[in-house]
DNA sequence: TCAACTGTTCTGTTTGATATAGAACAGTTA
DNA sequence: TAACTGTTCTATATCAAACAGAACAGTTGA
């Protein structure tokens, strides 16, 4: 999986890596198990400090979307998200409360905003769905994802 | 209208002005026209900074939310965003892309997701659509919104 | 006209988040 | 055991957010 991030962007350098796993996953790019690269390595290539990276996957362990192992590395986990059932409406709701405001405020309409929402809904890899459909991950790319010690 | 801040939240305290004004406005409560709190009078409401409040309706004047008139006050808008098509699209992409991805670790299906916007899409007072079925915006209760000083 | 409101624009200061640099410690793997 | 992993510190620089206070300028209505 390829990484970039832009160091003048408004948001933080460690949310675009949190956003680029967690789209990377939602994507299928990314699948349970897999690992993530080394905090280190992923820090050179994006020419980043070690720090940075490391808040970032934090945050991803944090929100359950990785497991840590030390000596090992990260990967992506396969555990659901762990929170209380009100507590997840309650954030789906904001979020799509924010997404539809704003996008009223674009001067989208209904359906318009519909369409967007069903086209990426579709680009989703939900769990259990469409079994080998999706048009990134090559199969057999990913043979050896766990013994290698990086991945692009 | 009722506003209230968080001064402990994440979202910084301009930003959520910024927001419920936004809301404010797509679910009719404020229509195009209507004027805003002063200034002062929703810092003090708020207990916040004068600055804080600039630094929203800042926000809301370089979106085409609101019109600002020296001396006499910030008054919702009524023109449409300004903003270039492809630029629009651009914007509402990467939210709705932000959104459902979110939704995705979450935990939450297509299905869930679709009715959350379907739901919020309901709620929202798209021009020229169901005139007069709005929940919000008594009849009569903004006769007199350019009149006076201020209002809630 | 004038008082009392409106927005506007400054100059500061404090606080916290972001990101950097560098070092050290601890577990894993081949 | 060497070379990688994650983890945890300290310290520093920078910037955005929010605060405080003052002053200037336009609008409104009595």
């Amino acid at each position: 999986m390829l990484f970039q991030v832009d160091a003048h962007a408004a948001e933080p350098i460690f949310e675009q890596i949190v956003f680029q796993v967690k789209g990377g996953v939602a994507q299928g790019e990314l699948a349970a198990g897999d690992r993530l690269p080394s905090v280190r390595d992923l820090a050179r290539r994006l020419s980043v400090n070690p720090n940075t990276v490391i808040k970032a996957y934090d945050t991803l362990h944090r929100e359950g979307v990785i497991v840590r192992r030390q000596g090992a590395g990260c990967f992506v986990s396969d555990a659901p998200s762990g929170l209380a059932d009100a507590e997840r409406a309650r954030q789906l709701d904001q979020l799509v409360e924010r997404t539809v405001t704003e996008a009223f405020h674009l001067g989208f309409g209904a359906g318009e905003i519909r369409e967007a929402v069903d086209r990426h809904v579709k680009s989703v890899r939900f769990p259990g769905k469409n079994p080998g459909k999706n048009p990134h991950k090559n199969p057999g790319k990913n043979k050896n994802a766990n013994k290698k010690r990086s991945s692009a």
